[in-house]
RNA sequence: GCUGUUAUAGCUCAGCGGUAGAGCACUUCCUUGGUAAGGAAGAGGUCCCCGGUUCAAGUCCGGGUAACAGCUCCA
């Protein structure tokens, strides 16, 4: 007899080799039904997989991530058992589950896979599921696992089995199909009952560029059809959210083929609310002892020369603007710093200047990949919301804290609940990729995840991540499709105050050299307000929508009085109202309007013209009764200014 | 940059070898209305660009360009 001890702390015993699947059995039928995986002394499991000794153990289900997982690789394998019977000699790659959904590498060898294609993959794999297959996991030696799957021609599967290590090595079985696979799986393949795979892409082995580009097929599955059909129906939801839909909608921003790609162009009303955007922050910055500095769009190439920058990413960049000089070039700036670090340097600095906290919507261009950009998120021409902040070594963690502090004020005030803070760290075991010394690397790393500590912030550590020039600290937030996209950026830089040879005096009369913070709290202004449609479906607070109240006349006769409240309303109250004079009846008006997620609505027409009234009504949730014109302004100015006083 | 997909009216899309279509938006007229689509008429297209096949090409083929999904990259 064995001891399993469950979740809850209570233990009961079971005969040896008994399986997660066992286990469940004896608790509900019901739970037996829809265990999927199990996790065994904290390591995660098949259910059918017999345990051998005292352990502690937790059930999966659907709804945990572990279940998932083992359903969705299970799945996966199910993709590489219908792939096999339908393109014979085809080789695989991996193919894991991922967080929504699996995919499985292949190459196909000869063959091409089409998007067309896969209706009839999918067939196929419904076909082998209703098989109830069993998966049967096997230990085989490294040496046997070489010989299987080398006769079988999978070099790929084969590159990966050399570099297991013996007695470590496991395959999975289902029909015809055997993976090598750590696992966990399904016993069977009998609850997926639903399936749709859902792209098919390009995608390097072991996704490295220089290495072949293998077949990428997508999926998602499901253990009930009306699953799927949910899902179908969030994808479509999740579309209508995307930034590039609404933006268009909206008229907040365009793109022109002639004026060329990545490049936006602002629209009136995308303008309008991307300045108040940069206002909120200036406000902030101003409270926070920043001073605000320009620079111009491009800059001597000596300059990025000086900084490195050029030796990096000068191949890759928009290439040297030349003049009638000859050898004389100037490059488009890709990065504000090095404007920052010579402003810096105007004049000698002492300790008592410090912290110098220069802050510059700078608008800066970058030749991104074509292949890479994306909406608002990834352009070729972006305004950073940057800053550089230069102080002694000790004001570092200080400084580092209160820049943390704006970025939660940003988040808050824009309801950014879900995002997620990554630590940059440089490789250890790669440190030639980076510029500066092993001593002050140190120093950086451990004051920014002090600095989280002391936030209390968790956030995730990933090592290799950093900049070549120093650790950073990031904030992630999802899109509408769940793709993550970086926000802001803390990145404490020993590097360029060195290149650039800046310099201040200490309370010893010694020449020091300062530290620089790069930091954009919202990243850049184009990513930033792509994330914020997407979050808000176009739906803005009411101190940042481009038009905050639309004023409706009940007919054409009082056109005159709505465009008077107009005017009120924005020459008094600063309320920004539109007047929708057209010749339609009320309700038009009114459904037109609710589309455009102006937050207030104003119905006026006979009543309200001669009482100097309007008739109020919330977007979304309809008519709110009649006010003076002027209570109105006072109550939309007031509700506008209780938000910006929250900051 | 790489793999795959797509490109028809301002927008969303149908048409897929034989004279370019629908809904919405737009213009004009009728209507002057009270809380989520009033009626009628009209205008609007280099079917992304360049080549090829064909008696005939939005439609088939090749090459560009741009967008979309993913990979790689991201100072």
């Amino acid at each position: 007899m064995i001891k399993i001890t469950f979740p809850d702390g209570s233990e009961r015993e079971y005969e040896a080799g008994v399986s997660g699947l066992d286990i469940a059995k004896s608790i509900s039928s019901r739970l037996a039904k829809e265990v999927l995986a199990c996790s065994v002394n904290d390591e995660v499991w098949d259910i059918a997989r017999p345990i051998d000794c005292d352990a502690s153990i937790k059930l999966y289900k659907w709804e945990d991530a572990e279940g998932k997982h083992a359903f969705w690789h299970t799945s996966a394998h199910l993709l590489a058992e219908a792939l096999q019977e339908l393109y014979p000699g085809v080789q695989f790659g991996i193919g894991p589950a991922i967080e929504q959904g699996f995919y499985y590498d292949i190459d196909p060898g000869d063959a091409v896979i089409k998007e067309g294609d896969l209706a009839k993959i999918e067939k196929k794999m419904l076909e082998l599921a209703s098989m109830k297959s069993e998966l049967k996991r096997e230990n085989i030696s490294k040496e046997d696992a070489l010989k299987l799957f080398g006769e079988r021609g999978e070099t790929y599967k084969c590159e990966l089995i050399e570099e297991l290590e013996d007695g470590q090595i496991t395959t999975y079985t289902q029909g015809n199909f055997t993976d090598l696979c750590k696992g966990p799986h399904l016993p069977s393949t009998s609850p997926i009952k639903a399936i749709k795979l859902t792209s098919v892409a390009g995608a390097y082995w072991r996704g490295q560029e220089d290495r072949k580009m293998l077949t990428r097929i997508y999926g998602v599955s499901f253990p009930k059809k009306k699953m799927l059909d949910e899902y179908v129906v969030l994808m479509e939801e999740a579309k209508k959210r995307d930034h590039r839909k609404i933006g268009k909608e909206l008229e907040l921003f365009a793109f022109s083929e002639r004026v060329g790609k990545g490049l936006p162009l602002w629209l009136p009303k995308g303008t309008a609310l991307r300045l108040r955007l940069e206002d909120f922050l200036k406000r902030i910055q101003k409270r926070f002892g920043y001073d605000q500095v320009m620079s111009p769009h491009i800059g001597n190439k000596e300059l990025y020369v000086t900084s490195g920058h050029y030796a990096k990413y000068g191949k890759d960049s928009f290439q040297p603007i030349h003049t009638p000089e000859e050898n004389e070039e100037y490059l488009l700036k890709p990065m504000n710093c090095p404007h920052h670090c010579e402003m810096y340097a105007i004049k000698p600095r002492s300790y008592k200047d410090l912290p110098i906290r220069m802050a510059e919507f700078g608008t800066v261009y970058r030749y991104e990949q074509s292949g890479e950009l994306h909406g608002l998120t990834r352009v070729r021409s972006f305004t950073q919301d940057d800053a550089h902040i230069f102080c002694t070594p000790d004001q570092v963690k200080d400084e580092f804290l209160a820049v943390m502090d704006i970025i939660f004020i940003i988040f808050n005030a824009l309801d950014f609940a879900n995002f997620e803070a990554q630590i940059s760290l440089r490789d250890p075991n790669n440190r030639e990729k980076y510029i500066g010394s092993d001593e002050n690397w140190e120093k950086a790393e451990r004051a920014i995840v002090e600095a989280c500590k002391e936030k209390g912030l968790n956030a995730r550590v990933e090592t290799g991540e950093a900049a070549f020039y120093g650790p950073k600290l990031d904030f992630m937030v999802k899109d509408a499709l769940g793709r993550r996209w970086q926000l802001g950026t803390i990145q404490v830089d020993y590097n360029l105050p060195e290149r650039f040879n800046l310099e201040y005096t200490g309370t010893d009369n010694e020449k020091h050299r300062p530290v620089m913070i790069h930091r954009a709290p919202f990243g850049s202004m184009e990513r930033f307000i792509a994330v914020l449609i997407e979050h808000t479906m176009g739906k803005f607070p009411l101190w940042l929508t481009p038009d905050q109240v639309a004023i409706l006349p009940i007919s054409e006769k009082y056109n005159d009085y709505a465009h008077e409240v107009a005017r009120e309303l924005d020459a008094v109250y600063e309320v920004r109202a539109i007047v929708d004079d057209r010749n339609e009846k009320i309700g038009r008006k009114i459904r037109d309007n609710e589309m455009k997620h102006i937050p207030y609505m104003l119905i006026v027409g006979e009543k309200e013209a001669e009482n100097g009234e309007v008739a109020v009504r919330k977007q979304g949730e309809g008519d709110q009764g009649v006010l003076k014109v002027a209570a109105f302004g006072e109550k939309v100015a007031e509700e506008v200014r209780s938000m910006i006083n929250k900051w």
